[in-house]
DNA sequence: CTTAAATACTTTGTGTACAAACAATAATGT
DNA sequence: ACATTATTGTTTGTACACAAAGTATTTAAG
């Protein structure tokens, strides 16, 4: 067991455990999906969050900010702040409630409807294509992979009570 | 599995493959990954992507914005913005290089060194030891189907000729 | 040697993205 | 009725993150 006593290793090194390689292909893949939505945002006036937005309000009309935030996983600081510009462009409406004023309902007008029509998905096609053209199980396994980083990372408070159900595996400590 | 079939689905529907799942989860890790940061900033003073300059710099003293851009893969101009926050805080230093005075070499102050003396890591020590806690195998896998994903998105352009190794699938064209 | 092209970095402008502070309203407590 | 608390949304301030344009310098071409 002599890894990592080595010579110097200042911070993250050459034994750099195998997260930190994780963490260089996050960094890759949130690239990719910020160029995507910025490509998006020449072609068609909408950036990825503006859709993710706007599809939401399409799917469930008279929604709550709130509701939004939750269901893309952004606060609603951030939601507020697209929706201004979504709103500047005319593409959605933001309506109080009578009953409860401090309710803002989301309304989609038809010219966000127009420009919907013919918006790309939020990822990019060669992705989808790609991903699509996998074996189910291949896509299955990739989608429970994802979803189980998402798990480890969020709940940083939470211990890992629901991690475990698989089985308490007792270790193995095989070096 | 009546769950989904509702109305009308405008766009993405309901059958809405896969890869809108794998957004969601995408998106949740992004988020984990940004508060991480946000917390590391409170405590530290110190963002993830500040941390992760400031070790291109240690790692590799006299090294050049665009060398810290591509390692860590960010634009330019992000770096450019980076390094402006940490110069100004006496964590690291810019010398224009004599011999090409283009170039600009970036080097860490005493200062900056204490700070990443006691630097947590750039990922949630939670998720790391949890991640740590796996068995190889798992590691591995989780890791290579990370790359997987991302060596997927990037490259827009160029053809999945490497992905295509694992056979030649014949599309499953169900549905 | 002068112009053109390439390189390295910075500036500008826009869009996320968050916490914290705020305002308005609603629900609850006394 | 009145005060406290909770909820909903916005504002403010900071930090990414990028493309495109700009600056300075070097290299290449003619």
């Amino acid at each position: 067991m002599n890894k990592a006593e080595s010579v110097k290793l200042p911070f993250t090194q050459a034994n750099t455990n195998k997260y930190a390689e994780l963490l260089v292909s996050l960094r890759r893949v949130i690239r990719a999906i910020d160029l995507h939505s910025k490509r998006l945002e020449k072609e068609t006036g909408l950036t990825g969050p503006q859709l993710m937005v706007m599809q939401e309000v399409v799917q469930h009309d008279n929604i709550m900010v709130k509701l939004i935030a939750e269901n893309i996983n952004l606060s609603p600081a951030t939601v507020t702040s697209i929706l201004d510009r979504l709103e500047k462009r005319g593409l959605v409406l933001r309506e109080r409630s009578t009953t409860d004023k401090r309710k803002v309902g989301l309304h989609v007008t038809q010219q966000g409807l127009d420009i919907l029509e013919s918006a790309p998905k939020p990822l990019q096609e060669h992705f989808i294509n790609r991903f699509e053209a996998l074996e189910q199980w291949e896509q299955t396994q990739m989608l429970s992979t994802m979803q189980r980083i998402a798990s480890m990372m969020d709940a940083d408070d939470i211990d890992a009570s629901p991690l475990l159900e698989v089985g308490l595996i007792q270790k193995t400590a095989e070096s």
